[in-house]
Order: C-alpha cells, then sequence, then structure tokens
DNA sequence: GTACTCTGGATTGTATACAATCTTAGCTCG
DNA sequence: CGAGCTAAGATTGTATACAATCCAGAGTAC
C-alpha cells in the first residue's frame, strides 16, 4: 500500500483516496489538465492502479471542494470557471477578509503575536530586494493571508477562507508571473499590518480592500489570456 | 431499491446515500441522537438495511457539512458543538450577511424583485397577528435571510451561508420555541428592508447586525439548557 | 499491585462483482 | 434524407469479501 501511494504523489497519505485527491488537486491547479477535461471512475483506476472504491471517494471531495464538477451519468470533469465564477468568489473572500482584519483590528497586535511579527519581517525583507520565484511568491502571499485568518482565532473562518483561496489559487498561479508586482504587494501587506497595530479599523479594512481588488483585477485581467489558452488545447 | 428509500425516508432520493444523510440530518437536527452519539457504518448498515458503499459515502458527507465527526479508527459520532464553535459559526454568518445587505443596500431594491416584496407581505402579517407554530417561524426565518442572499446574485455566497444556517439550525429550533421574541424579529426584518429599500448602507448593516446577534445572544442563553439536556442522556 | 504482552474483536480501507440506468451510434422505416 | 427505435457500450450505484489496522481487556511476569 505505501508502494502505491508512492508511486501516486510522493507524499504519504493515510489513505489512497487522500493520496489521489492530493495529486489531482496539484495537477489541476498547474493546469495539466486542460478545463473541462473529463475524468472517468475508469479512467483513473487505470492511472493510479486501484480500484474504484478511493477513486470515487476522491471524486467526491474534489467536487465538493470545486475542483471537479459532478455531470450525472457522463462522469466528471475539470470544473471550468468562468468570469463570473470567479468574480463572485472574490467577493466572498473580500467579506471574509475584511470580517478578517476587523477582528484583529479591534483587538490590536503586539510584540508578542509572534506569527504576525514574523510576517513583517518577511515582507519587509521581500522589499528590500530578496527577490524570489512566482511559486514562492504564491506561496508567501497565500501564507500571509492565512496567518492573519489563523491569528483570529475562529477554526470555521480560517477552514472557509482556506477553501476559497486554494480554488482562486487555480489562477493565482498565473498572475504572480509578473514580477513587478511584488513591490506594490509589499507595500499593501505592510499597510495592513501597520492599520491592525495601531487599531485603526477603517484604515486596516481600506488596506486589505485594496489589496484583495488589486489581486482581482490582475486576475481578471490575466483570465483572459488563460482561458484563451485553455480554448486552444 | 424504491422500496428501500421509501422506508428509509419517506421522500424519494436518487440514491440510498442521499437519502441516508437527509435522513440523518433530520434526527440530528431534531436532536434525536444525543451529541457524541456514535454512529459506526455496520450500525447503520443493519437499521437501514443497506450495505456499506452507500453507508460510508453519507457518513463521509455529513462529516464534511459539519453534523457529524470522524475518530480516526473508532467510527463517526454526531458532533457535540460547544459555545465557542457556535459563536464563531455566528462570526462567519455575521461576516457573510452584512455583505449581503451592502450588497443589496448599494444597488437597492425596488416593486420588480419579486421575492423581497414577497418577505415584506410576510413579515408584515406576521407582526399583525397572524400567529404560526414554532418550526415554521424557523422555516420563515430562514427563508428570509436565504431570499436576501439570493437577491445578491452570487451562488458561492449562498451557498456557504445555506451550510452555516444548516448547522445553526439545530440550535435555533431550540430558541424558536419562545413566541414573545416574534414580534422583535418582525420589526428587525422590515427594518433590514426598509433600509435596503433606501440605499441606506450602514443603516442596514447596522440593522442586519442587531438581527443576527440578538439571535446570537438567545441562543447562547437557550444552548446551556440543551447542553445540560445533552449531557443528561 | 503494576507494567507489559498478546490476542480477539471491532473498525476502517480496498478490491471486485453485479445490477440498473443512461448515452450514443447505428439501423430501420417512413 | 430525417425521425424514431434498438442494442451495445459506458457509467454509476450497490453489495460483498478480504486485508490491514487499531483498541481494549485478559492474562502473565516481576
Amino acid at each position: 500500500m505505501v508502494d502505491k501511494a508512492d508511486r501516486i504523489g510522493g507524499k504519504q497519505f493515510s489513505n489512497l483516496s487522500a493520496s489521489i485527491v492530493a495529486t489531482l488537486k496539484e495537477r489541476i491547479i498547474h493546469w495539466q489538465y486542460p478545463p473541462e477535461h473529463r475524468l472517468t471512475e475508469a479512467e483513473l483506476c487505470q492511472k493510479f492502479s486501484v480500484s474504484r472504491s478511493p477513486v470515487r471517494e476522491a471524486l467526491r471531495t474534489l467536487a465538493t471542494d470545486g475542483f471537479v464538477k459532478k455531470m450525472p451519468n457522463r462522469g466528471y470533469a475539470v470544473k471550468q470557471y468562468n468570469l463570473r465564477e470567479i468574480e463572485e468568489l472574490y467577493e466572498v473572500r473580500l467579506a471574509l477578509e475584511l470580517f478578517v482584519v476587523e477582528c484583529l483590528a479591534k483587538r490590536g497586535t503586539s510584540k508578542k503575536d509572534e506569527d504576525i511579527e514574523a510576517l513583517k519581517r518577511t515582507w519587509t525583507s521581500l522589499l528590500n530586494g530578496s527577490s524570489k520565484k512566482d511559486e514562492e511568491l504564491a506561496r508567501l502571499d497565500t501564507l500571509f493571508h492565512e496567518t492573519l485568518a489563523h491569528a483570529v482565532g475562529n477554526k470555521s473562518l480560517l477552514r472557509q477562507l482556506r477553501a476559497i483561496n486554494e480554488r482562486l489559487l487555480l489562477f493565482r498561479m498565473i498572475d504572480f508571473g509578473k514580477a513587478h508586482r511584488v513591490e506594490s504587494t509589499c507595500h499593501q501587506h505592510l499597510e495592513i499590518l501597520k492599520r491592525i497595530a495601531a487599531k485603526d479599523i477603517s484604515g486596516a479594512r481600506k488596506a486589505m480592500q485594496r489589496n484583495i481588488e488589486e489581486g482581482r483585477n490582475n486576475v481578471h485581467a490575466a483570465i483572459k489570456d488563460a482561458l484563451a489558452r485553455a480554448y486552444s488545447f
């Protein structure tokens, strides 16, 4: 069983369906499947050399996570998001992230919040020239937002935001190819942290709103290319 | 197969696991199982006279929906929410519902929004004496909030709010036993609708916040009884 | 009396077989 | 040539068997 898990993903998972989920998510996020690409149980069984039970479970969780869609009696397919749906996800994300900074700004932060201090250091150093690869930047950006959400101490909130951001990663990956946006992102993130520390609620909200909406606009622009490319498969 | 579906739930479902999910949700929401009550696959197979496949799927779905929790190698159990977790759910709900009224107030509503006009009529008539049963009131309250969310036109938002409200239903059911709160709820709902129609964004937000926080406080108080009862099983 | 081991039962994970349903392509008939 | 029908394939849903793992309690050694 360990052998099979290895053969599939590399990492170790408690069961086969978890490793299939991870593998397919990874591939979908990296655009290794064209959108609308069909995934049937039988086909995946062959590819992963496992039976239908774990494959079924994996497809089901991928569907609830929004990575694939179920077409009754026609199997599953990699979900193709249109612009409208992406905007909707960004709207929900905005609502939740505004709530996050509002909570944090209400109670303020101090040197004792080690996670947040670490964020300050990270993004200050990024501003001062230490350049990173695209994928690493996307990871740090995700970490920034998740750390803030974590600091609120609301597990339900954190889980929801994670789920949304994971889906949006599909498109943020594209956007982070543009290196010249790093500086602007640094300034925005540091501004958010500053406002929070100063207990400036409306300032923190505005800073977060700018940050997310800039991301949304960039993605919006990048999507058109991506969709165009997607259709050319 | 139809026979079995009938035997289980009453309604017809496309497959067994869907009907098991519906049945168990119903029972959990109506407190027919004590919290922490263990649900093993084998036991449910017997009770529903089906095999493990649909039962497994059902339990998995219920776990992601937050009705049961999975205990590794010890089966599943009806999830027992503590006060903290309920507060957290209410926080997320508040963030999303504030976003809903903000969206609606920004664009305003008119006579053309038939769903919203219907809400106005419903809650005006409720104010004028037409009394209802507890369960019916809970249903109307849910409908109120879902209709507003639906009017925003953001499917992702609507789905998330539905999921949260479904979980909270477990506790709102308790609260709606108190009839004297109906009048206050009516006033709050009508106030929300009025502010939205008047494009009074901050007024609408405040009205919604009052409505949700009153609900939260009532539930908070009711919970202690409920938990006490739960522990006495 | 305590700690340790070992074993039997309980529980989940996986594979496979079968049944039911839907899709689709080819065929026939008008 | 098109509409409708049919049959084969594709796909999902369900049942069942087997394997692996975990847990708890009995028993034993010290």
